[in-house]
DNA sequence: TTATATGCAAAAGATTTGCAACGGA
DNA sequence: TCCGTTGCAAATCTTTTGCATATAA
């Protein structure tokens, strides 16, 4: 099970883009990762791997990798940003309001959703954005 | 048609807090608005209309209505964050790319979800945080 | 070698907070 | 009068940017 879309980092480089040492790092981290990561939690990571990055540089390879779609930015109605790798598969989260906890549900329920928008709306959807908060099937008493 | 949740301005002064001056223009403004406002629009507006009103008044006052659910914040993928009165009915975001502009949809379309996060994870939901980007009807060629 | 990337520090934008003065009830 | 509220300015937090230096190719 691959993390990042196969073939994206070579097309970076392809691209005259260089692999230097802090961006392997910061890769290796984000596709790694279980859980979203925001910026801070990065640049704490990478730095305890290595030693050697700022949090301009997180910023940066952030952009570049989101600019490429090999991440995506996404929004917990939190102050900052938290960012995932792109696997090519749609997924949607579950924030549990009592461990804080993190679930993935997948694409097929957002199909109908589509559909319904676009016959009763005439929109047609790029991206959905959606989050849901609630209580986890472990926090339900 | 109320913008407003029925009583619940009578229910912060019952619980003490003044209905000064400022704050009766803000909910004045937020109630009257047709789109989704963020604090900078609602000082300028303020600002406009009376001229005695800081930005931190805008900020705290959006806080309390937050706190007592008269307002809700919503996150259109901007860096900045959008208030909108509580109403009532749920309802979600379709943000156009094109022209920029925020049409709403309803609840109907979230319930089949709702169910179906219940039955396949065990999820109990408390709120639906949805917004859509993609092409409005006007903006399709 | 040489253009791209980095680190640092400063800037920018949104939001919060401390404190003295103000003003509803 | 009295205590909640405001304005102002300064602080905080996240993210961006300018510039001189370092480094991948």
């Amino acid at each position: 099970m691959e993390t990042f879309k196969v073939g994206a980092l070579a097309a970076l480089r392809a691209e005259g883009y260089r692999l230097t040492q802090q961006r392997g790092v910061l890769i290796d981290l984000i596709g790694q990762s279980a859980d979203h990561l925001n910026a801070d939690d990065l640049y704490r990571l990478a730095r305890a791997r290595d030693g050697r990055i700022s949090l301009s540089t997180v910023y940066r390879t952030l952009s570049l990798l989101k600019r490429h779609k090999l991440v995506a930015e996404i929004h917990l109605s939190e102050e900052h940003h938290h960012y995932e790798p792109v696997t090519g598969d749609a997924h949607y989260h579950l924030v549990c309001r009592q461990c804080g906890g993190v679930e993935e549900f997948g694409a097929q329920v957002i199909e109908t959703l589509s559909d319904a928008l676009r016959r009763d709306y005439g929109f047609t959807i790029n991206n959905v954005e959606l989050d849901v908060t609630g209580t986890c099937r472990s926090c339900t008493v």
